[in-house]
Formats: structure tokens, sequence, C-alpha cells
DNA sequence: AATATAAATGAACATTCATTCATTTAAAAG
DNA sequence: CTTTTAAATGAATGAATGTTCATTTATATT
């Protein structure tokens, strides 16, 4: 496939994929700073170097870049997060490791995630259907196997999740609002993960 | 003050309350609905079978209608939250009836609560000063009770909240997506909601 | 160098946007 | 009933919106 768009694709002059990535980020810049209602499509031709009609190159219309930015950004999240991950990987070792990788998303790409929660938050993600099936499969099999194991009682996914991981991206949006609901500032370091994880830990004990 | 208004306002034609109410309550269910971009102030007047002037008359502009609207959001969700709550009250009550009412505001209003959300997770939030002083020293007091009485070791307020209502919001957010993360329905009932607490409770154990 | 192909463009489109304003309507007081 | 006051309005404003299109530019092959 890969070899045929590229014989088909000989005589055209190439894409430059600099431009489509620069629409991305920028995308998501604006989006983060100023919100949907703040993402014009002549505004962000304007802010990645663009004509607006070298935006409907790459994107059907202003929906269909939404949906595009969301899929990547869920790809890239993906990518991150099963690093070094498998399902077979003890209970702690598992979660403890998805703790790590989720934090480290969200430092390696801080408006990411919070495009992320916006995104998820909004009616937009009605309209938007990502394929993260590997993914979830992923997590599936690792909470199988923890019951198999005894290292958890059986209940609902949206249960241990809620617990496992409710409280990372609590800890979370906490860290990257420097003016959080308590008014002063919060850094999450590894030690504050670390203890917040002995307790989810704890409340999942038999 | 209020009789002082009342009479420098005796000649006034009276401000129809049912109006301000239309407006508002349209204007969230067409955020809900569409998100923040899906809300212009001539749809808006519209849906609220208004004149797009009067809505200026109780607002100053759009940015001050959204900012009101979260305004009144948040004062319900005190006032909700706050329903037989003491500082006074034991960890686990406190807690527990904490959890029972925040439950309670969603299930009363499922649009504010979405609203809310899609607000906290936007940047408008930082656009919008909202005094929930009376919640939160209420919050802060409880907290400081349960550390005093040794139910609770001693910890960063965001840790705490993260641990004790993040895994709450996870499954009031679970529940309000019929389509969930995990692709099947799930329902919050009063059994589930309980099964979570204790893991969370066990979690804050010594 | 000439050709072919698609990327890239800027100007233009109709539509919708937030906001304003001159005018009308309704209600309370005299 | 008349007067007064502010609520309420519909029409209008210019600016900004998403999208298109005829044209130009750049590149890989001939």
């Amino acid at each position: 496939m890969n070899e045929c768009s590229f014989i088909f694709a000989a005589d055209m002059r190439i894409r430059d994929e600099n431009k489509i990535n620069s629409i991305r980020e920028k995308a998501i810049e604006m989006i983060v700073g100023e919100g949907f209602d703040g993402l014009s499509m002549q505004k962000l031709a304007k802010a990645a170097n663009v004509s607006p009609a070298t935006i409907y190159i790459y994107f059907k219309n202003r929906e269909d870049l939404l949906s595009q930015l969301y899929n990547h950004v869920q790809n890239t999240f993906s990518e991150v997060t099963l690093d070094g991950f498998s399902p077979e990987l003890s209970f702690r070792d598992g979660l403890w490791l998805q703790w790590k990788n989720r934090f480290r998303f969200i430092q390696e790409h801080p408006l990411y995630f919070q495009f992320q929660e916006q995104f998820r938050n909004s009616p937009l993600i009605n309209q938007c259907g990502v394929d993260i099936s590997d993914f979830k499969s992923n997590m599936k099999n690792f909470v199988i196997n923890a019951v198999k194991r005894g290292d958890m009682k059986p209940m609902e996914p949206e249960v241990f999740w809620s617990i496992a991981y409710g409280t990372l991206y609590s800890l979370i949006k906490f860290h990257l609002n420097e003016r959080s609901m308590m008014n002063n500032n919060f850094t999450l370091t590894d030690e504050k993960m670390k203890q917040a994880f002995e307790m989810v830990i704890k409340a999942f004990k038999h």
C-alpha cells in the first residue's frame, strides 16, 4: 500500500509534512488557549503561516480537523502509555507503570492532555469515532489477569478504572492548574504520586 | 439594600424573572448539547423566545453571560452539596454525605454538571472569578477535623481531594455517558457507589 | 528544458456572528 | 386616565465566520 501510493504519487509535488504538523500543533495551541470557539480557520491559517485554503487540502472541514486532532492525540497517548507495558505484569507493577507513563505523557505533551480533557468533556466526543481497540484490549486483559491472580476482587471495569485512574487524573489536573481548587500551588512530585499510589493499592487489597 | 432598590425602582416595569431563567436554562442546554461554539446570542434568543437585545439587558455581553452561568451553577452546587453537612461530622459520615449530595446534584441537575465540567476544562475558567469561599472553608475544616481525630493522616489537600472525590467524579462521568470508555452501559447504583466508597475509606485507613 | 501533477495560494463568497439603537410596550404611581 | 420609568423589541450594523475556486508554484519525471 505504501509503495503503491508512492508509485502513483510519483509525479506529485510532495506533501509538506511540516505544514500539516504546524497546522495541527497551532490548532491544539489555540484550542487550549482560547477554547473551541477561539479556533477559527482563518486565525489558524495565520498562526500556522498557511493559506486558509491549504488547511482544506489536509482536512475536509473544521469538524474533520477537530476529529483528526483528537485522533492524533489519542494515538500519541496510546503509544506513550503502552510503552513497556504488558497485561502480564503484576497488578502492582503494571498499575504503577501506567501511572508513570500517563504522567510522562502529560509532562511531554501538556497541551495534548488539556486538549484531550477539553474534547472529552465537550459534545464533540459523541461525533468522533476514534479506534483505540488495541489500547483497550491491553487494559482489559491486565484487569482480567489481576483478578485471576487474586490481586483484586472482581468488579465492574468502570469501578476499577475510577479508583485506579480517577485519582491520578485528579492529581494531574491539580498539577497543571497552578491556581488549583485549593488556591495554593501544587506540584505533583514522584513522592506525592507514590503516596497516592500506595493508598490506591491499599483500596484494592482484599 | 433590598428596600432601597425597591423604592427607587418603584416606577419601573418589573423584571421578568421567568425570562432571565429561560435565557439561563436554554443557554446551558445549548452549551451542553453543542458546545461553547454552539452557543450564539441569536440562536439563544430564539430558543428562549426573546429578542437578542433582551439578553443584553441582563448580561453585559457573551463573556458575562458565560461567567454568570458558571456562577449560578456553582451556587446551586454549593447549596445542594452543603445540605445537611457540617465539618464536625465524622470522617466516614461526612465523606459519605458529600458523595450522596454530589451524586444527588448531578441527578437533579445533570445539565449543570456537564456544563460545569465543560467550563472547568476550558480556558474560560481562568477569566471567571467565582466566590465559593463558604463552600471551601466547610471542606477545609472537615479535613482539619478528620486529621485532628486521627481518622486520616495529614496530607496535602489536593492528594486528599483526588482520592476522596476523584474516584466519585470518574464514576459519575461513566454514569452520564451511556457509551462509556468501556463501551458498555454503566449505571451508578447506590450499591456500586457504596462499594467504591468502602474502598476509598480503606485507602485512608492508617 | 519541457511536461505533468498536485500542492499551495489569496481573493472572494454567502452566512452568521456579537452588539447596538431608535422605538414600542407594559406596569406602577399620581 | 395620564405620566413616568425601565423592560422589551426588531431591524440593522460591521466584523468575522467556514468554505470555495481560479490561479500560481514547486517538484519529480521525461
